[in-house]
DNA sequence: TCTGGGGTCCTAGGACCC
DNA sequence: TCTGGGGTCCTAGGACCC
């Protein structure tokens, strides 16, 4: 029987949730990030279409967007509220026949035997709108990576599918960062090798791909020029890594003493969110970004993995203390890798 | 485009050990 | 001690994604 891997991409997804509770925001363009407020700093997390037509996108700065569209709807993120649509919608795809990762608040894959799979995306998206009152993307593809891409041809509220057989007649002549895996960065250097388009990249030596972009990754790239994915759809929730938390001060701070207020006040945060959620961290890592957008890191181990309040603090400042110079400071984070948990007993 | 906040994974160099 | 070669762990930084 033929396997195949469905990709559902909720529809402006953020902007959406924000407009069903407040109707009277539909057909206006809505822009959502930050604190809402377009003359702090900040960027747009997620524009409605209507936005979207003035230049608008997802990274936007929130101070360019209101130069873009004065007469746009400001919003504040509002996490709770996007994590409670996720899952009431999450429910109705898990009632499709198949297997259901969650890939992130507003995506899922789904792997399915059924000889149809349009069929499954249709009635995946009517049931959607009809429960939910969202709107979702849907690919259809005989790997992950295929549906992924082909959700983004489908959008808005479309079903396009992208197999293996079509895979080099659609995605040969789009450019590299068309991909998965490949954003600006990696484009501009796969540019100055000579490659352009996903078909060439396609015809790359693994070495010579390795030793520009590493053993793992340079390889990795060419796979995905090609279409191939092996990975499977997993409906077992990952384990965290990492949790933290960090602040884009809307005035960069010079003061050393404020900025190490701030990290200590992050880490007491991100304690808190490790004992709501029963984690445990073994290593704190504090970030700092300097007003020329230098970004610099440092990282303590913990004696024993720990969660209490005093001793991700105390880590947060010793790291602080080691990683802090003289500068204008317009970012500070605190970020808390976790103690992996041991995988249950195999029983052969 | 004066550039968020939440994450994940990979890379490369150095330490350390045999 | 004019000093190899490999494996593994740790760490800071980078790239990417939503």
């Amino acid at each position: 029987v033929s396997h195949y891997v469905l990709h559902i991409d909720f529809d402006e997804f953020i902007a959406a949730v924000e407009v069903l509770r407040r109707p009277e925001l539909r057909g206006r363009p809505v822009v959502v990030g930050g604190a809402g407020d377009p003359t702090r700093r900040g960027v747009v997390a997620t524009a409605s279409y209507e936005a979207r037509r003035f230049g608008i996108g997802s990274g936007t700065p929130l101070r360019t967007a209101l130069r873009r569209c004065p007469e746009a709807v400001f919003l504040p993120m509002d996490r709770p509220a996007y994590e409670e649509a996720s899952a009431r919608a999450m429910i109705v795809l898990a009632e499709a026949p198949g297997v259901l990762e969650v890939a992130g608040w507003d995506e899922a894959f789904l792997a399915t035997k059924h000889e149809h799979p349009e069929e499954i995306g249709s009635a995946l998206q009517r049931d959607l709108l009809e429960r939910t009152g969202l709107n979702c993307s849907v690919g259809i593809g005989d790997n992950k990576l295929q549906a992924k891409l082909a959700s983004s041809f489908a959008k808005p509220a479309g079903i396009s599918r992208l197999g293996s057989d079509t895979w080099d007649e659609v995605m040969g002549t789009r450019p590299t960062d068309a991909l998965w895996g490949v954003g600006r960065k990696r484009a501009r250097r796969l540019a100055a090798m000579g490659i352009t388009t996903v078909g060439e990249l396609a015809e790359v030596p693994d070495a010579t791909l390795a030793a520009t972009f590493g053993p793992t990754t340079g390889p990795w790239l060419r796979r995905v020029a090609r279409g191939e994915d092996h990975s499977t759809v997993v409906s077992a929730r990952r384990l965290p890594r990492s949790r933290g938390r960090e602040k884009t001060f809307d005035q960069n701070i010079a003061e050393r003493g404020a900025v190490r207020t701030e990290v200590s006040m992050l880490a007491r945060d991100v304690a808190s969110d490790l004992r709501d959620q029963g984690l445990e961290a073994t290593r704190v890592i504090v970030k700092i970004r300097y007003a020329p957008f230098l970004t610099r890191t440092r990282g303590v181990a913990l004696d024993r993995a720990a969660a209490e309040q005093a001793i991700i603090e105390h880590a947060a400042e010793a790291a602080f203390d080691a990683l802090y110079e003289p500068g204008s400071v317009r970012l500070v984070g605190v970020r808390c890798e976790l103690k992996r948990v041991e995988p249950p007993p195999r029983i052969d």
